[in-house]
DNA sequence: TTCGTGATACCC
DNA sequence: GGTATCACGAAC
């Protein structure tokens, strides 16, 4: 299965009230205080998955949060994954996005510079990267850290410019 | 729009 | 020990 990135977030811990970093280092969020390049992934509202890779260094917790997908290979596993035929769905939003891919807390902590079960190719999707706030954070809003790309019918719903 | 869902973190 | 909160999704 493999899919272009077509929509992210990204939370820099201190100074960032939407990141779970933000009051300190947890036994959930650890793996944001490591070295750049790991996945991280919880899970959060009882039922959903979220996959962020982590950026920056070993102490300075940041990362992106993936939000969406364009699926390009392994459609019909995702669409099993997901039970439904909507194409243009398979993958948008996080939390389908991990259900999909089939993400768990296996791959939490996952190096995706070594690892063979998820890992990131070199690449840019074709149209506009916009830029707006992030969805369902209540604070730190002066921060526009959600990147999409602009028309695609595979980010998430709700797209404001 | 509303509601389900459960881990986490923080307050006793 | 209890509980408020939450980087969401599906159904209505």
């Amino acid at each position: 299965m493999s899919g272009v990135v077509v929509e992210t977030e990204a939370y820099r811990g201190l100074n960032d009230p939407a990141s779970h970093a933000y009051r300190g280092k947890t036994s959930r969020n650890r793996v944001m205080f490591g070295p750049a390049g790991h996945a991280y992934v919880y899970f959060t509202m009882g039922m959903h998955y979220c996959l962020n890779v982590t950026t920056e260094s070993d102490g300075s917790p940041a990362a992106v949060l993936l939000r969406a997908v364009q699926p390009t290979e392994g459609i019909e596993e995702m669409a099993a994954n997901r039970g439904t035929q909507d194409k243009g769905r398979l993958a948008s939003g996080p939390g389908n996005l991990t259900k999909a891919f089939k993400i768990d807390r296996n791959l939490n902590g996952e190096d995706i510079t070594k690892s063979d079960s998820l890992y990131f190719e070199s690449g840019r999707a074709e149209g506009a990267i916009r830029m707006s706030t992030r969805v369902g954070v209540s604070h730190g809003k002066e921060r526009k850290w959600r990147y999409f790309l602009a028309g695609s019918p595979y980010v998430s719903k709700g797209r404001p410019s």
